[in-house]
DNA sequence: GTATATGCAAACCGTTTGCATGGCT
DNA sequence: AGCCATGCAAACGGTTTGCATATAC
């Protein structure tokens, strides 16, 4: 679980890090964005809509438009994903290797498989002059 | 490829029994559009756009609004599957079975990968109380 | 000082819906 | 006759964009 100890400081320089490694200015919107993400340390999947809520609640000021625009950046510098498993959304991760998801079809929510979980053991052999750009596996669950 | 003796009364057929499976009423529109799915017994993956641009450059009068009611229809009825890899579009699938999709980023064409191709041999365990509902496989594809 | 980020509101676009008309059984 | 499907246009909702202002370097 969290550390209770944490303080904003410290999420505010994993922030910075996370910032810098993808190349971007530290505006105080940006900074406010990626403390909430990874300031933790942990993977999270979030909507923009979502995020927008989430910084409105801790007390941050930033535009729908500028959370959108600024998980569009995130991802354009390499430090998100986009994974796409509702049409009527998108979802914003933060862990970058290949990895399944877990898609819970009635609350709309999405989390990491346990990775030891999935094994493809074999891909298909690829269309001529074609590479793999990623690999998305969903697994939708339903109440049982 | 498709055989060239085959009659538009061969596909009208198939697509009867098709509607008549999901136990959908054969309307005009209904057999117009299922007839161009499955008139030739092939899977297909259609967008509503290009199925309704099919549809208009097959002569056939339908608005785009039956399309995407009847799409959704289809899907109702268990008789397509739709799938998600693109947050602006949604594609539709008229083969029912568990299997991998290559997707065409830069065309952004959607395609069965070889079935013998994708071997998942172990799935994670599911959280108390779940179930799949499914497993999506998609392979972005882009050129190499 | 210059390039870039932000905020707002308006535009956008795929999809859905309300309602009047028409067709199937 | 009664129910259901269709078509049109308007509504919808998530996302993007144009432009004026503000901020980082």
């Amino acid at each position: 679980m969290t550390d209770p100890i944490q303080t904003t400081e410290a999420w505010q320089a994993r922030g910075t890090a996370w910032l810098e490694r993808g190349g971007l200015r530290p505006t105080r919107q940006r900074l406010a964005l990626a403390s909430l993400l990874v300031g933790d340390g942990m993977d999270r999947h979030v909507t923009a809509e979502g995020l927008f809520a989430w910084a409105a609640s801790a007390g941050e000021k930033v535009s729908l438009a500028t959370v959108y625009n600024t998980l569009r950046a995130f991802c354009d510098a390499g430090l998100m994903h986009e994974i796409v498993v509702d049409g009527s959304r998108s979802y914003f991760d933060t862990r970058l290797d290949d990895h399944a998801h877990f898609y819970w079809e009635e609350s709309h929510r999405l989390s990491d498989a346990p990775s030891e979980g999935v094994v493809i053991s074999q891909l298909p052999a690829l269309p001529e002059g074609m590479e793999v750009a990623r690999v998305d596996v969903v697994i939708r669950l339903r109440r049982a």
